[in-house]
DNA sequence: TAATAATCGAGACGGTACGTCTTGTCTTCGT
DNA sequence: ACGAAGACAAGACGTACCGTCTCGATTATTA
């Protein structure tokens, strides 16, 4: 429904109508927009999210970025996560919801254990991980035409440079 | 008015009447909450984000970081930036905005001139910017508590590493 | 319930809480609020109105309409009767429910009868009947104030008189 | 509409789309369905029940009881007044109005006023109307069939007489 | 005594009206 | 003439109640 009529356009009343269901229903079970997309756009991410491992360190990153580019821009779970981000930057609420959640710190997590041992100076955690999709969040946020191939590598070739 | 009552609540009936205007004089105007946010922030966002030269490349990048987040954070101009970003997700009319917009690209295209000499394979200015700022957008926007002094001098240092 | 919270605000759901019960326990007996306010007023009223026959014919019909102006505007049973004929112009369904238990019937043949040997030209009994409580029951209905001792004895005399 | 569906089924909403019409243009003006009846019927009820004079007295009273049969039997203002008064046994708000309006007070006096001569034990004005008309109401209200010419003329005749 | 049936309370369900709110457009009226 | 004030049609909001529909759990009844 997101992808049909855009997240302003989605009405609650017409998540009920088009699911066949009371509106009381859908109150029932959620009580704002951003937890339904929560909950739709939670379990894709991970799954979308996880890339096998490779066997140079440049390489892993890469392969993951791609994967979040692609999960950002094309996948219906994706643009459920951008209109949350969104829904977050006006509503208090959301953005504790938002905080919680943490679609990306799973799939991120994984990928930056397995390239540890090719940079020792990697920063904590979450730090790196910001490090790493931090840019490619941004430039989809900001509306910027996605990274390519190309340039991907590039920051993941500067990653693992600065962490050396 | 952002800051007193939040983004959802501020109405264009609201701005109207705290603007003793009436309502066809804001329309006459700017057409969506979105335009009128855009121009109170584009202003105050160029003037924030204007940081001194430093004698350290790493010195330099954190002084502008840290220049970001406190924009991003405590600002009116840089709520009313984060609530238009949180805009764009919901309605194209206003990625087109904030996309044309580019709040932060001639600040980044600053301090990141300044250190291009001792950083020799800095990549091109887009994609360094996005690597420079991203996480620190990112963390924000996800709510997550923004990055300190300490964590924002490791982030410049990486890149400045990552750049030789 | 009528009494505690009044007629608008009684709903079925409500019923069925109050009693302890199962909603669809009540839908079971009574299929309308109609029903169950019959039910409830219409062994009272005939109690209610049950007048002991007196000397005078005066005094007798006084006597049967002050205890219908208790019963219209004190009594529980009243109340209901009064908000079922409230009900009965609104819905087709209540008006034959009401049309055909005709709560007054009964005890108004009473009395009449027993007038009726000092009232020679009194007319068949249903004209008689309303000729006798009508008056009383559209001063309540309508929310006037509802008659005096005085008042109800002067109507009774002129009744008296008028079917001499 | 009334007249059409009901009063049940007349709900607010409906109205306003009826009417071609925004909801809350409906409730700018009046606040409840009771005042809308009761704007509707006020006007026309005066001018119904405004009949010739004519020579006899009970002709004068017979003509005027059968303009009230059929003002409350076949009239849309008629059926109004019904429904309203029917709610104001649920609603005491409505109830006011209903008291303070008092639709047949006007008409009523001014046929009592023109019978007044022949009827030198007639009781002060209010009470005279009452037992002119009560019984009238009250046996169109509980739903049994409305009074013949004859019946009319009948309880005419009876106050007349009663009122020597 | 154990299996079966009937009946109940609780409450979820699809609907729909409620009265309020904001939207963007369109008068009206005073300065 | 301009602009504030605000009426207007439209339609979503979240709540309430409608009457129907499963649920288990508690009774009764039967085997």
């Amino acid at each position: 429904m997101l992808v049909d009529i855009g997240y302003a356009a989605m009405t609650i009343k017409g998540i009920a109508e088009r699911a066949g269901v009371g509106r009381q229903t859908v109150y029932r079970w959620w009580s704002t927009k951003a937890e339904i997309l929560l909950e739709a756009s939670v379990i894709d991410a991970a799954e979308a999210l996880e890339t096998p491992a490779q066997d140079d360190p440049v390489a892993d990153l890469t392969t993951y970025l791609q994967a979040l580019v692609d999960f950002l821009t094309t996948s219906p779970a994706g643009m459920a996560y951008r209109a949350l981000l969104g829904e977050a930057q006006h509503d208090p609420a959301v953005q504790v919801l938002v905080g919680d959640a943490d679609l990306l710190a799973a799939s991120t997590a994984a990928v930056l254990d397995r390239v540890r041992a090719s940079a020792p100076a990697m920063p904590q955690v979450g730090l790196a991980a910001a490090q790493l999709a931090g840019p490619v969040v941004t430039t989809v946020l900001t509306a910027r035409p996605p990274w390519t191939a190309d340039q991907l590598r590039l920051h993941a070739a500067t990653l693992i440079k600065g962490w050396q």
